[in-house]
RNA sequence: GCGCCCGUAGCUCAACUGGAUAGAGCAACUGCCUUCUAAGCAGUAGGUUACAGGUUCAAGUCCUGUCGGGCGUACCA
């Protein structure tokens, strides 16, 4: 619809006398208030200026040129200060609709991204412990935006990238030792800042069960490191199956050291002239790009900092292909990103195939206070422990509902509501209200010819019709914005308008070609309720 | 100090990247279950969009400054 109002514009503009040239950019929005239309644009208000004219008199003479398929368009109005409304004839909408039925599961996809083969990285949580509540809006998150991808067309890998190497992961093994150590009535401390977690002795107990004492002499922590890592992995999949999140791919940083990425990274660098050596550290010239400090890519102890492997992590990923790189990451890391663009824009790689997601942090509310938490000091909550608390559907609709740009407050005592405070269950409910409805006609009629939907001519099956024709473009903006929010306001506004028709119109009991054409539009709410909850990776249930 | 993000109803947040009278949920108040699911609906109340300037036909949205909050500013990841 949109293409095809700038298209009658743009002639009607023409033959007005206005060059090509002249001719901005024809918007097409959606006026907040139905009243003034369906469709809005302001090119009269955009030309006033160039063609020195009041805007009125320009749209005035644009309408008078305006030609418009009755079959489409049923009025023109020129409102406000030069604003042109369009509102959409019912004949249009009913063929809409029934393409919307036709379509059913696959209605809302769109093309934006085809041809994109996309690459989300995210998670990427080190294997040191289970995963926690703040990595809960970093799955959801990017699991939901490479839905969004998918459903615009792209092809997406998901992965996820870990570090099995550093500093961490030794004292993690070490921690895993002291445990067993313990276990077998040994005297062993933790390492200092070691891991306190319950789950490290949950660990070392199962090393008991499995080995014995037999371990009792291992030198150093590297075998306990490797169980500690193979446990806990198996822990995080099964918490990210459990959400709904399966990766196509985990990716060792390790990988860049075995395969010299690493080293040729450096080269490159020093080659360029973006490295340098001093105190026994290699750093990286980033104040060339702007900064007030240089970086140190590796340490004076020959180990790298994570900034070099994240720079030959990102040159690997645009070496495998990828049109689009998107990371997901926090508001911690955010400094560390335009390093990244600067140095494979150094080592000749499109820079702008990379796109970064930024959220910010979440804080658990419980009890009414917000509640600090910490990984290494234990008083963490998993994801696990808070979706057996609230359930899987609640904790990935909670984490999706705010724009990732603002801070995230999880309401732990809102989440567990089941009924009116809780904001999920709005839309299952409508969903499953309208399985009840449909089970219910199915049972007493009989439909044998095509429903005739022109019989829907009531305020709230119009206005119903038009909020569901407008998914593919919620979905559209949702993927371009990276911003998942937006099918959820969409979404409450659908079911939100579903529940008024469902309290004004009647479909069981009502005339056959009533009930019939009004059964179809609510097959066709049920279908875009099940997209848009597709797209947010929670379930659509049938009943409650 | 410097950099990034944020400041909208009592609380948690929207607002289609500059459009028309700033909207939801929760909390408060008033009604509505012999009729397809009341996990619902209708209504009332609640605002100088932190503050001060600026840009233009038009600013919650863009620019500058001030105040307030978060994060970063490591040879930690």
């Amino acid at each position: 619809m949109d293409q095809y109002l700038q298209n009658i514009i743009r002639k009607a503009l023409i033959e007005m006398g206005v060059s090509e040239e002249a001719i901005p950019e024809i918007q097409i929005e959606t006026p907040r208030d139905p009243s003034h239309g369906d469709s809005a644009t302001n090119v009269a208000m955009a030309l006033a200026k160039p063609l020195r004219n009041n805007p009125r008199k320009i749209a005035e003479e644009l309408v008078k040129n305006l030609k418009t398929d009755p079959d489409k368009i049923s009025s023109v109005e020129i409102a406000g200060p030069g604003f042109i409304n369009f509102r959409y004839s019912d004949n249009y909408l009913y063929a809409e609709l029934k393409q919307l039925l036709e379509m059913g599961n696959e209605f809302g996809k769109g093309s934006d991204n085809r041809g994109v083969n996309a690459l989300v990285e995210f998670v990427s949580a080190n294997p040191t412990g289970p995963l926690t509540v703040g990595h809960g809006r970093n799955a959801v998150l990017g699991d939901t935006v490479a839905r969004l991808l998918e459903w615009t067309g792209a092809e997406v890998q998901r992965e996820y990238y870990f570090n099995n190497a550093g500093r961490q992961m030794r004292v993690l093994g070490q921690s895993v030792q002291a445990r067993y150590l313990q276990q077998l009535g040994k005297k062993a401390d933790l390492p200092e800042g070691g891991y306190e977690g319950e789950y490290i002795v949950d660990i070392a107990k199962s090393l008991v069960e499995e080995h014995g004492d037999s371990l009792l002499n291992e030198a150093d922590e590297k075998l306990f490191k490797e169980k500690a890592e193979a446990a806990i992995f198996d822990e995080i999949k099964k918490t990210l199956e459990r959400m709904n999140i399966v990766m196509d791919s985990f990716f060792n940083e390790n990988t860049l050291y075995e395969d010299g990425s690493i080293d040729q990274t450096i080269e490159k660098f020093r080659k360029k002239g973006l490295a340098y050596d001093k105190d026994g550290a290699v750093w990286f010239k980033t104040t060339e790009f702007g900064k007030d400090k240089d970086t140190v890519l590796i340490k004076s102890t020959g180990e790298p900092t994570y900034r070099l492997p994240d720079i030959a992590y990102h040159a690997n990923k645009l070496e495998r292909g990828f049109d689009l790189c998107l990371d997901v990451f926090g508001a911690d890391h955010i400094d560390t990103y335009p390093d990244v663009l600067n140095g494979i824009d150094v080592l000749g790689y499109d820079k702008s195939k990379v796109d970064v997601l930024v959220y910010q942090f979440v804080t658990l509310v419980k009890d009414g206070k917000p509640y600090k938490m910490s990984t290494r000091k234990a008083n963490f909550v998993t994801l696990d422990e808070l979706m057996d608390e609230v359930g899987e559907d609640v904790t990935r609709f909670f984490f999706l509902m705010r724009s990732p740009n603002t801070h995230l407050e999880f309401d732990v005592a809102q989440a567990k509501e089941a009924g009116e405070k809780n904001p999920v269950f709005y839309l299952q409910y409508a969903h499953a209200r309208i399985q009840s409805i449909l089970r219910k006609v199915d049972e007493i009629a009989e439909f044998s010819d095509m429903a005739d939907l022109s019989v829907l001519t009531h305020d709230s099956e119009i206005t119903l019709i038009k909020k569901m024709l407008s998914f593919p473009d919620a979905v559209s903006l949702a993927a371009s914005h990276r911003e998942p929010h937006r099918v959820i306001t969409y979404l409450n506004e659908l079911a939100s308008n579903f529940t008024t028709f469902y309290h004004d119109c009647r479909i069981v009991g009502e005339d056959k070609a009533i009930m019939q054409a009004r059964s179809e539009l609510a097959k066709a709410v049920a279908a875009v309720l099940r997209n848009g909850l597709g797209i947010l990776g929670i379930t659509a249930p049938d009943r409650m």
